[in-house]
DNA sequence: CGTCACATTGACAGGCTTCAAACTGAGTGG
DNA sequence: CCACTCAGTTTGAAGCCTGTCAATGTGACG
């Protein structure tokens, strides 16, 4: 159930009319990258939730530009201990790491279904040499990631489970709003406690308890999978949390 | 007490000397691509331990490369709260997300007295046009750092404290291994116990009770200043950590 | 109406944090 | 040469935050 073709003109021609790219979360592309971009693509892929986009391990994984829908990066120990290290949302690049180190030490899987476009391992190389700018982007995109990273190891090292969850609820909230997803502070929030408790390294029953806390307290509400930040301030202070996303970034 | 111009040479023919780069740790450069870097290299500095190689929020940080000693990268809370995102041994790049996102969201602190190797980051981007297999390596290099940060928020958030400290340890033995600083599985280990907390996100009463534990069941021992590893297949077991570092890797 | 995944709640145990104090070794000045 | 200081390490005790175990509730689905 991997792939799925797409009831689309030509992957190619979709490029140039990307929904996407239209957004203000991204920086305009020149006409010549994004031909070279449509060139680059090679599929346009739907993968249900729960599907793996990415194995652990997997040594010939492609470079993934997330169209619709979530994803998550994951790790897990022998014992199946798994932390979830970031949540993936429209625009976010997937398996530049596996790419270029040639073997991906985490997995990648679809929250929701998603879409993905899919450009090819090998051709990663092509696109340093020949779109500079292109590449100089794919590493602003990796150096992104890794300050999403950064915040989460912070978190979960230091700040408690109230504050974690105020940290997580902020972050994504964000996110969504910089790609247009929030109305009236509502927002799809899919993730289930086992996954929320996963990406905070706590259990599910101390995390069912202290989102109930919050939720409680008027940080927030959550029904019919929607979640709405009933008090920014007050999360944003719980959360400790200062830093801001960039005001736009490059997609592939 | 930031610079100290090195008794030596010059910087240029310093490159092409540089002791560093015959290590079997890292990957073979041509001629070409080593004249590019000794030409942008514009300065090689001694930090003592304990200043600031970034400041957290810092605009204008340049690249390095960590010639000689430790470093490390943390994020602080407003209430004095730190973690310690990772550790910077020889080699490592140092200020690549700071030079691309144009903003330190980190900051990095000279763990000994250091050498660094400094790159402009405004010549980043010629890097890119002119250089595009070093402009892969750098990425390279970014991702493999973001591989070990992901394994320290594995073991942070799901690791208990016996085996975040097995796994920090297992971790910093073979990357120090691999630059051939092990001897008779001994090697400098200058983390003080704060430094250890801070990184495994406990607290110091707890990391030192842990930390004596482990020496008393005899998975490794310490003394002036190094550590040596008595029992490797127990502290890799304990780890639960099987992954690898790479055979080699870029140097810049 | 049973099934199944997921959410919720209560009780209890324990790993970890906090508070507090003593110890150690290196550097310093009398 | 010996107090003295100071940072870092070590140890003990008490308590809470979080994990584990167990059971119940809830909504979607066939």
């Amino acid at each position: 159930m991997l792939t799925n073709p797409p009831p689309r003109p030509s992957a190619h021609l979709w490029c140039h009319a990307c929904p996407l790219r239209q957004k203000q979360a991204f920086h305009p592309k020149s006409a010549e990258e994004v031909d070279f971009l449509a060139e680059m693509k090679m599929d346009h892929r739907r993968i249900a939730a729960g599907q793996e986009i990415i194995f652990p391990g997997q040594a010939d994984a492609e470079l993934f530009t997330l169209f619709s829908g979530w994803a998550f990066r994951y790790k897990v120990l022998a014992d199946g201990r798994r932390q979830i290290l970031n949540f993936l949302l429209p625009g976010d690049l997937m398996g530049l790491q596996a790419s270029l180190l040639s073997v991906a030490q985490h997995g990648i899987e679809a929250l929701t279904d998603v879409e993905v476009c899919v450009f090819p391992r090998r051709k990663v190389w092509d696109l340093f040499v020949k779109m500079p700018q292109l590449a100089y982007e794919v590493a602003w995109l990796g150096s992104r990631e890794e300050s999403l990273i950064d915040e989460n190891l912070l978190s979960i090292g230091q700040r408690n489970a109230t504050e974690r969850i105020a940290s997580l609820v902020i972050s994504l909230y964000r996110r969504a709003e910089a790609l247009g997803l929030v109305n009236d502070r509502s927002f799809v929030f899919p993730l289930s406690q086992q996954q929320l408790a996963d990406a905070l390294g706590l259990s599910l029953v101390h995390t069912n308890k202290t989102w109930a806390k919050l939720r409680r307290a008027g940080l927030f509400s959550f029904a019919q999978g929607r979640l709405t930040l009933e008090n920014p301030r007050l999360t944003e202070r719980i959360a400790a949390q200062y830093e801001r996303d960039f005001a736009q970034r490059p997609l592939l």
